[in-house]
DNA sequence: AGCGATATGTAGCAGGTGCTACAAGGATAA
DNA sequence: TTATCCTTGTAGCACCTGCTACATATCGCT
């Protein structure tokens, strides 16, 4: 009956999908096997428990993620650290990062839970975006390693309060900052 | 039987005890109800459901929080951003406020999310931070509005990052700023 | 052809979920 | 006293939870 052989390699694009679009949370074994075509049964067979079912996929989400940050990397160089940031806080206004984004704040709330790798998993995903980061720095800049985290910080509070329903806050505060870097 | 009589009043002060030690995801009637010293049966009596308990129970948690906030402020100003920000992450770093920030990102989550009385409390709580942060900016700051929002955004961002076991980037990050304000 | 390992379906278990039906206590008002 | 309302306890329902026992089916290998 199954045409594609049953594997934690093609069962997790499926699994990462039903995530995405219906958070972590309320994910249970039975609408996962759904969403990927199996049964609980086999999610169970092919992970052994839901923690490592769970730890596989955000390892695997964390994976894509990464990939999509250097796809998603623009050809042209920013010229100033306001350049950078505004271009970063555009990229995650577009509709497509809206569900890596729920998901995100889902996962740091695992993190700071200590639930079994949630905090691997973010951990991950930040020093990948950090390290994408200084590639993105002007090229002038005089501390493009500390301007960085400056700017991921800058960035991860502003991605927050926009969850909140803050953005206009974190907008004001950034308008009030100059972010020279010296 | 019972020495105190039960009503929504009295029940929220355990309730937010427990939340706040098991965490809102895996907090389910039977529990809330032993922590409250009551029965499911009473917690759906005196709230309705189980979706307004939370909602209530999340505006009782924001009330505490402002009045934590309006409690904990000390005598004398700052007179630098950089103190001002020393001082509310070292106030962060307290053990005693390590259950209300792992709660805090489970409430970002269910903001983000958008389940229902979520948004609420994490909006009203940012906006308590807000203006008590306005009181706390030194009295010479060329901008405290802007700078209130500005030092917000890097406060939150800096407590997230610590959140997934980066907060030493937020720590360099932070070095490399100047916080100057104009 | 026969055999063992891998893979999958069916059924089910023990416990938890939010919530409800029913009855009964206790206070209060007539 | 009787009637009424507010409050509470006991059972229970229908469903969902992760996980398992058991019986097949399928495959490569000898």
């Amino acid at each position: 009956m199954q045409n594609t052989p049953l594997s934690r390699e093609t069962l997790l694009p499926p699994l990462a999908a039903h995530v995405l679009e219906h958070g972590l949370g309320g994910a249970s074994l039975r609408p996962l096997a759904k969403a990927a075509g199996t049964s609980d049964r086999m999610l169970i067979y092919h992970f052994g428990n839901k923690e490592t079912l769970i730890s596989d996929l955000l390892e695997y989400i964390a994976g894509i993620y990464s990939a999509g940050l250097d796809a998603g990397m623009g050809t042209e160089r920013a010229a100033t650290r306001q350049e950078v940031l505004a271009k970063i806080l555009a990229q995650g206004r577009e509709p497509m990062m809206q569900p890596f984004l729920v998901l995100w704040w889902e996962i740091v709330a695992g993190s700071a839970r200590g639930i079994p790798g949630y905090k691997e998993a973010a951990a991950e995903m930040m020093t990948r975006q950090l390290a994408w980061l200084e590639t993105q720095m002007p090229a002038d800049d005089p501390d493009p390693v500390g301007g960085a985290r400056y700017l991921l910080t800058l960035i991860e509070g502003t991605l927050m309060l926009g969850a909140v329903g803050h953005a206009r806050t974190a907008r004001e505060g950034l308008l009030a900052s100059d972010l020279s870097g010296d």
